[in-house]
DNA sequence: ATTTATTGTCTATTTTTTAGACAATAATAA
DNA sequence: TTATTATTGTCTAAAAAATAGACAATAAAT
């Protein structure tokens, strides 16, 4: 990794990433905690290179916490407010780990590079839990899946962050079509519709929420899959376009 | 005005201001024309100064142009490609206007701080048209009013950012009741109508349009407009809330 | 008083959404 | 082999919403 205080990165401009995944009727979040003492909780961050679009910087950050290329990823809103900065979360991790001390020239120009005020583009992606490889070797960091309902309280306005994009998230989901990007290849009716009373955090009336699914004209019926259940058993189906 | 080279500005970042207004059933963009030879519009810009909030920035340039301070006005998209730049704009800018060769060591600052690449946060806003006050005195630039489907060939992406303004107004209007800004205090039935008209660019039914609206419950009923026409009078209207 | 153009609103029709019902069926139990 | 059970897929009825058609009210001109 380059120097922050180099100019590769577009300064004061970075990418707050919602990483949105689907378990066991829940809706989750993918969240960094570092490896200091303290609990620091963040959205998953980076910076904008110089010849980067900003579309693929966060493509590029999606990438690095989750190994995952092609996925649903959205803009969806930006940060601006002119206190917004890394500063007392930064200052409040330095104070719990004394063995920080900033001494050398270099981590200072570090500091005051990193805590300065941030404007912050935020991304949301939807990805298919079971594809996500989490980093081996992160050094500093650790990811970690919770329900949108149990979020922990996140550093900076993260948990903002986190709320505007579920917002965003219910006001286009049928239009973008974009539910299906939760799930894994192929699934079964009553998967998708778990996973539409997760996002909405409300029921849906069986019979009208697969006609409503099936009228998107966006589904190809797949064989049936034979749970063992005493039951008859139901079509999978197949995201298509 | 303060120096572009100094760090009063955040760097790299920029503001795009689509300013619409209606007039003649026609739905317009406030479009700024450079004072130099070529025909050189633009959208209405900016850059946020460091202790200000992106908001802030956007109302800031909206009331420049326009001095109209409070009105509906929002972010809409962020515009981030890598090859985001003015300077091929600029260079013709000065291919045309010889007596504009950059000589001195801060015109050369400027020249460089200007046409590095921006990112740039798109902010839609409606005014009422008859309360834009134009600046007196613009030293390089003046405005003018569009049809937005007559617009000019504009700067870099700035037609493509007014098309995404227009996307964006379209899908919202009725969730945001926005489209009472474009219109004065007091409005006809007809009125809204008609500026529904311009901004879907279609007609619709004025039976059930004025249902529509009065369902939405955020009119107040005032007097009659007597207007000297041989029919009867239309009444008017206040958005309230 | 009659005519004209437009407005406000009502009702009928069509379409869409929601609710209710039931046959099909995969495994299990009798 | 034949009920039983739980769930699925789909149909129809009912309710709600959107659209289309109709008409009385009315402001000014004839």
């Amino acid at each position: 990794m380059h120097s922050l205080t180099e100019q590769n990165y577009i300064q004061q401009l970075s990418i707050d990433c919602v990483i949105f995944g689907y378990e066991n009727q829940q809706l989750k979040v993918l969240i960094s905690t570092l490896k200091f003492k303290g609990d620091f909780q963040v959205l998953p961050s980076g910076f904008i290179y110089q010849g980067e679009d900003v579309d693929e910087a966060a493509r590029r950050i999606l990438e690095d916490r989750t190994s995952i290329k092609d996925t649903y990823l959205e803009q969806f809103h930006v940060f601006g407010k002119a206190d917004r900065s890394n500063r007392a979360f930064l200052d409040r991790l330095i104070e719990l780990n004394p063995d920080l001390v900033i001494l050398h020239q270099q981590q200072r120009q570090q500091y005051e590079w990193f805590t300065r005020r941030f404007v912050s583009i935020g991304y949301y992606a939807l990805v298919d839990m079971a594809k996500v490889i989490p980093q081996k070797h992160e050094i500093d960091q650790s990811i970690t899946w919770y329900d949108v309902r149990q979020l922990p309280i996140l550093a900076m306005d993260h948990n903002e962050i986190v709320q505007k994009a579920i917002d965003t998230l219910r006001l286009t989901l049928d239009q973008r079509l974009s539910a299906f990007s939760l799930l894994p290849e192929s699934f079964t009716m009553k998967d998708v519709q778990e996973v539409y009373e997760a996002i909405y955090d409300k029921p849906f009336a069986r019979n009208n929420f697969q006609k409503k699914i099936l009228d998107m004209n966006v589904l190809e019926r797949l064989e049936k899959k034979f749970t063992g259940a005493a039951n008859k058993a139901p079509y999978l189906y197949r995201y298509i376009k």
